[in-house]
DNA sequence: ACCTTTGTTAACAGATTTGTTAAATATAAT
DNA sequence: ATTATATTTAACAAATCTGTTAACAAAGGT
């Protein structure tokens, strides 16, 4: 068989996962569900997994880096002035989220129906963010001292950045229908949305 | 008993599935859990409600309304001039969505997780929405013209009107660890989170 | 006091779901 | 070819969860 792609079972169980655990979240995804929309029975999903709880954690490790990542990408590059790297920062952040639109919402609803989960990765951001934040802050206040910006506090930016970029991809498949013609194209409606962020943000920290 | 306020066990019951609902989630909720969290078994609970599915529609009929409500509250009072109309949209909307911080996450991934269920919701926003979305974009484009704000389309606003006022919440109990002191006091940072989203618009529809 | 309606409990039944196991088959190594 | 190892299937076991029922208690009206 010339150009028969063959992907293992173990790896075709492990994105219908994914997909499963994305839409329904972890109460709600069914092992024999997930089994079947991978073409096996629900027997090999516990052969190669063992629990549906080691596959769910499967797919949280594949995904942590990402999710750190991508909100570290939204502090922007360091080595930019200030008023450049937020702009960096937003765009982006914005292409990250706009890569895995369904993570947002499914990682927060699980931080949220069990945090008591989640406790190592706060620890490792809380201190990331601490050093981050001030840096930040500093820049800020010295471009605002020399009349280039609006002094502003860097953690209410982060949270409007974040708002605005990942929002839109949460309430996406609610709004199309409600928009009109404004998300008919998917491609075309994600680059004007990451231009009107870029702008909003830019226009908050313009000194005026 | 001086004093000793009587609720109804079938009233208990409601307030507890509310709570039980909008942290897990229809799927991760259990009966036995709800009628624990009451104080009654779970024979009440059926007894009172006959199934979980007809509990949960009772609260979700209890909300449709205050959802709606909400959104349209965004879209500011029709007889302002537009820019002012905006900046009472926001605030308006603002002001509902801390009133029920957990119930836009609860709705949206019911309605992502079961779409089929909320037909009647879109068919009914869909029409509503088509009138005020022409009215206010002929407005802002009249104010436009005028030279009083910038040309913005109505959709993009709103989305972002939307984004800025709900995410803060969704991500309220992950981000507070991280954030310092800033959302230590809850009321406080509230308000301060009103006044920026608020700022933010005004910027980005201001003429330049 | 008596009867009716409403509220409450405990025990249980049925369905669903996760997870196991033992036997059967395929694959690879020697 | 033979052995060992990995994969696959079907049947089953155990736990969990929703919903029912029957017996019992309380409240209210006549």
């Amino acid at each position: 068989m010339i150009g028969q792609e063959k992907i293992s079972k173990e790896q075709l169980i492990l994105e219908a996962a994914e997909q499963e655990f994305f839409i329904k979240g972890y109460d709600g995804a069914r092992t024999t569900s997930i089994a079947q929309r991978a073409g096996v029975t629900h027997a090999m999903l516990h052969y190669y997994y063992r629990t549906k709880e080691q596959l769910f954690e499967r797919i949280i490790e594949k995904y942590a880096k990402t999710i750190a990542e991508t909100m570290l990408a939204a502090m922007g590059n360091p080595t930019m002035p200030i008023v450049e790297r937020l702009k960096d920062g937003v765009s982006a952040h914005f292409d990250l989220v706009a890569t895995n639109p369904l993570l947002p919402r499914f990682f927060l609803n699980e931080i949220i129906a069990r945090p008591e989960r989640y406790n190592l990765l706060y620890d490792k951001m809380k201190s990331i963010a601490g050093v981050l934040f001030a840096s930040m802050q500093c820049e800020i206040d010295a471009a605002a001292e020399r009349g280039e910006m609006e002094r502003v506090d860097i953690r209410m930016l982060l949270m409007s950045i974040f708002s605005l970029n990942i929002f839109p991809f949460i309430i996406h498949d609610f709004a199309q229908p409600v928009m009109g013609d404004l998300m008919a194209n998917r491609e075309q409606f994600i680059q004007q949305r990451k231009a009107e962020n870029v702008e909003i943000i830019m226009r908050r920290i313009k000194k005026m």
